[in-house]
RNA sequence: GGCGCGUUCGUCUAGGGGUUAGGACAUCUCCCUUUCACGGAGGAAACACGGGUUCGAUUCCCGUACGCGCUACCA
């Protein structure tokens, strides 16, 4: 068994946008297949057409190739070996595998309407049963094929009659559940019911269908959300019942991703609640039109998105902390995955995005802010080099400042309009009887400068403040002021070598009307 | 309620029978700096509780508490 190939699946089911969560797991798939060279599988879960959700298997698509986890095969990947690999398109596979069950003595049919399952429920609460199950005891009074008389089931189902098929959990049995990050964990068949393994409408239940498509389709581990360890043992007496148990794969069941504040799952609200996304894209409600915030919209780069997730459940033994996808890959492993539920910190996700927008280049900063000036209609010469290389050296000055792209115009916005409003305690505080001479001096200094570099503008301007015996140091802050209205931002002298001495001496003419005399 | 899983700084975590319990984010102080940020230095900050086992337990065992998950013809 350990010499099998190793084939791992990510196994979302459409019913909406899929969230972080759902991310981590896929890339946790994705990190262990690629560090055993396996194959990693999208497989989409739909066996149920009351939640289907439009768009909501484009999305999980689209967000898994944001992030760069690509899958080997699968929908939306160039469908494999083991295609089709949407249930809905498998529906024909499953009903085999559940009369199967039936004849081995292991499953049974089951003629319950919805109403006599709800009496059946209705009574054990009203004799103190908190949570009535159908199982080996109460199936003997339900109507199924283990307990009417042989020739009346069969009548029923040629007669077309509507019925489940239901495990036929045995009474009291240990079912031990190999788990690659929690060890061994034992359950007694007692507490487990006959759950439905194949539907009235002819589709199977997660359970069958998980089964089933994972022996088909080699899959050698299942990596999943902890919320599936309760049915675990389930699985496994599926796979020893249809004598797959030498095949059955190995299970890994993930920690939670819990909400920032409190406790609890995180879920789509927390994001709306706290202000951050908790979904990689934007998606928009087909129903609703309801709008939940993405972090590709927010401004997050993928990488910092995929290495925030990692180290959310995964620590490796170092104290390493940036990773590439390739550095994961190399030192992923499960038996380092946390055992504990992980809280979800908004501040720590704009720390790694930090991180990564320093990695970028100016060029490449340069394209995407661009992108943000035409829609802004500023009147810059997009398509000119002249007009990319002065974006690239404002973006050069802008990302020591900010923590995400779409905060640049926000921070520079002073590189493209002369500023309206000036900071109102600077001027009281620094504007007397000699600035407006300076300023205009240090004005026709730079205009006789053939080229006014950083370093040139402010030899000029300390030189000028000397000579009218001015310290620099008293008018920096409001040169500052001047040049881009507020008291923060880049190198000044950057900031006046990249404006140029016209918009310069412009800005210096304006405040000198505004504030002169 | 039942069953299962979990519990180290505010958060993510390392560690593991004898440690000054380590790192990162956040926070605070200082340095750098014309400003903001970055960066650097430092500070504050944790083993849920109670019993065992042991020379010694945060680490192993058992309870308790708390949290989470599951308990559908949903996945």
């Amino acid at each position: 068994m350990t010499e099998r190939k190793v084939r791992v699946r990510f196994a979302p089911s459409p019913t909406g946008p899929m969230h972080v969560g759902g991310v981590r797991t896929a890339l946790y798939n994705y990190l262990f297949a690629k560090k055993h060279g396996g194959d990693f599988i999208l497989r989409v879960e739909d066996t149920d057409r009351e939640r289907f959700v439009p768009g909501a298997e484009e999305y999980i698509i689209e967000s898994l190739k944001w992030c760069g986890i690509v899958p080997n095969e699968g929908v939306g990947f160039g469908n494999g070996e083991y295609a089709p690999y949407r249930q809905s398109e498998r529906k024909s596979m499953y009903r085999k595998y559940a009369e199967q069950l039936v004849e081995s003595g292991h499953a049974y049919y089951a003629f319950d309407t919805t109403e006599e399952l709800e009496e059946m429920r209705n009574k054990m609460q009203a004799a103190g049963v908190s949570s009535p199950q159908y199982n080996s005891i109460t199936r003997q009074n339900m109507k199924n094929s283990l307990m009417l008389p042989a020739d009346e089931a069969k009548k029923r189902l040629e007669a077309g009659e509507q019925y489940v098929i239901r495990i036929k959990m045995p009474r009291n049995e240990e079912v031990r559940v190999k788990d690659l990050i929690r060890g061994l964990v034992v359950v007694h068949t007692a507490q487990l019911d006959d759950k439905v393994l194949f539907k009235s409408d002819g589709m199977p239940t997660y359970h069958l269908a998980n089964v089933v498509d994972d022996y088909l389709m080699k899959i050698s581990h299942v990596i999943r959300g902890e919320e599936w360890l309760p049915s675990a043992p389930l699985h496994v007496l599926l796979y020893k019942y249809l004598g797959w148990e030498d095949v059955m794969p190995e299970f890994a069941h993930l920690p939670l991703l819990l909400k920032p504040d409190g406790n609890g799952k995180l879920s789509k609200r927390d994001g709306d609640r706290l202000g951050f996304p908790v979904f990689p894209l934007q998606w928009t409600d087909p129903k609703t039109k309801e709008v939940s915030s993405g972090y590709r919209e927010k401004g997050y780069f993928p990488e910092a998105v995929v290495n925030m997730l990692a180290l959310l459940g995964w620590h490796p033994s170092t104290n390493q902390e940036i990773f590439s996808l390739t550095e994961l890959i190399e030192q992923f492993s499960l038996e380092r995955v946390s055992k504990s539920g992980a809280k979800f910190d908004p501040e720590k996700a704009k720390w790694f995005n930090q991180h990564y927008l320093r990695t970028r280049t100016d060029k490449e900063l340069a394209e995407i802010f661009m992108e943000e000036l035409k829609q802004k209609l500023v009147p810059i010469n997009i398509g000119s080099d002249l007009q990319l290389a002065r974006v690239q050296g404002i973006c050069r000055l802008l990302k020591e400042k900010a923590n995400f792209t779409n905060e640049f115009w926000k921070l520079g916005s002073y590189f493209f309009i002369a500023p309206e409003k000036y900071d109102e305690e600077v001027v009281r505080k620094k504007w007397n009887e000699k600035s407006s001479e300076f300023f205009n001096k240090v004005k026709e200094k730079y205009f006789a400068l053939e080229k006014c570099s950083h370093d040139e503008a402010e030899k000029v301007f300390k030189q000028t403040a000397e000579e009218s015996g001015i310290k620099p140091g008293d008018v920096m802050q409001l040169f500052r002021v001047i040049i881009t209205g507020g008291v923060g931002g880049p190198a000044l002298f950057e900031v006046v070598a990249l404006l140029g001495k016209e918009e310069v001496a412009k800005r210096i003419e304006a405040a000198v009307k505004k504030f002169g005399n």
